[in-house]
DNA sequence: CGCCCTGGGTTGTCTATACAGGCTTAGGGC
DNA sequence: GCCCTAAGCCTGTATAGACAACCCAGGGCG
């Protein structure tokens, strides 16, 4: 949907902050540069210094206060409502035995959509990978990851046989914030066929975008069949019934 | 945060914009206003419509295509983190209309397994409750839930017309902690029927077992059309992928 | 009949300018 | 020393104008 000139410029102003943040230049609590000196700085508009600083402040990235200045956020340790675990560590915790099946491995390009969520430039490189998990040879997860090669260097050259996606990022990106969407559909043939699944039977696909140093690490599409896979979450929160 | 003018006007655009669809007269698929007509039709500039616009389709109300124009988003639910909340108040946060019609509410003896989960003995009394809950006349939940009479008395006599079963759990048994369970199914026909899904369809059905003071207060499995409807769930906690 | 090209509408972005209102601080008056 | 005011910076918002890229339809041409 971004693609015009480019790379626009407000983009490259959110890129300016958090490559800022990511190399620790900028540190949480600290304040950024202000509207106007971002104006001077990167010669740009105030609007298109306003429009980066307003969008990074609704991804939780900085937090404004008007008539004062603009802040790198504190990223709190805050109670974790959804516990999402590795999956080999579940399965081995079963007592069952956990085996990992590379389907692809490879660098790719960017798409425009992909390009957007990972706040990258479209075409920049991401690395990609399609694994399948098995649990006593039963197929459990298929893992369709991204990962930005920028957060996490070094994807592709992991042996994935004995270190999981989960603890090589979690080893080389230590992990800051994780956005989950989880909803139930029917697959498409690949994923079906991956997870061995009759047709009609649904699956439960958990989307999971995770951040690391103000950057998005990874973007991952956890498929599981719907008959033999549960998602728990124990949280202790405020207000629910 | 946002004091200026009291209301600013890119908001009033998005109230606009957001009306017609709560009042139907703008429909998924529907094309809405270019950007160029709302100048002229609100009287603001097209910088503020464009924001306007844009922001509604970032929360994923509208969808923007480059040289074509603007349209309705079909409807594809989001809720909220598993610091889950009160369906009633998901649906009003969208500008639409929540209903809720009681399909059964009486009195039951615990079956074991129920006395299991609730850790009760088998044959003490549960109150229960089977509801749906209507987003704009469309079913989006199937609540089916047991409350335990000691921890919330009075379960039965409330007016759920006026009071979510959430909210009169929330006052009457101040919750300690929550257990979460998500899984992805074929719903049997009972559940089918009241969610008005097709055979073949997949829902979404979230497991909930709430404590209060030390006890179980409430099982409750909320079911969800697949195709409408997402769980999000966002946490900052130590390790995960 | 089919292909190419062009024009108009639409979104995406950028700029320069302007005003309102919040916050901080320096300086003056007491 | 204390209080109050005003200046100056900050964010929040609004506007008019401009250019680029995209899509589609319609007309011209082979």
């Amino acid at each position: 949907m971004t693609l015009q000139p480019a790379t626009a410029r407000y983009q490259k102003v959110k890129h300016f902050i958090l490559d800022r943040i990511a190399a620790g230049s900028l540190r949480a609590g600290e304040r950024v540069p202000s509207e106007n000196e971002l104006t001077r700085t990167l010669t740009v508009s105030r609007m298109t210094a306003n429009r980066a600083l307003r969008e990074l402040a609704e991804d939780g990235v900085l937090v404004r206060v008007a008539g004062v200045g603009t802040f790198v956020a504190e990223q709190r340790v805050h109670a974790h409502p959804l516990e999402v675990r590795n999956i080999a560590d579940e399965i081995r915790a079963r007592g069952h035995e956990h085996r990992l099946k590379v389907v692809a491995l490879e660098s790719v390009a960017a798409s425009r959509e992909l390009a957007e969520r990972f706040v990258l430039r479209p075409g920049a490189p991401l690395d990609y990978s399609l694994l399948t998990h098995f649990e006593d040879g039963a197929p459990l997860q298929v893992e369709e990851r991204y990962v930005n090669p920028l957060a996490a260097p070094g994807y592709l050259r992991n042996d994935f046989t004995r270190t999981t996606p989960h603890e090589f990022l979690v080893r080389v990106a230590p992990l800051q914030r994780a956005e989950h969407t989880v909803r139930a559909l029917l697959p498409e043939r690949r994923i079906r066929r991956l997870l061995r699944l009759e047709a009609g039977e649904p699956c439960l696909l958990i989307m999971r975008r995770t951040f690391s140093q103000g950057r998005v690490a990874s973007i991952a599409d956890l498929y599981h069949p719907g008959s033999r896979y549960e998602l728990a979450a124990n949280c202790q929160p405020r207000s629910l019934p």
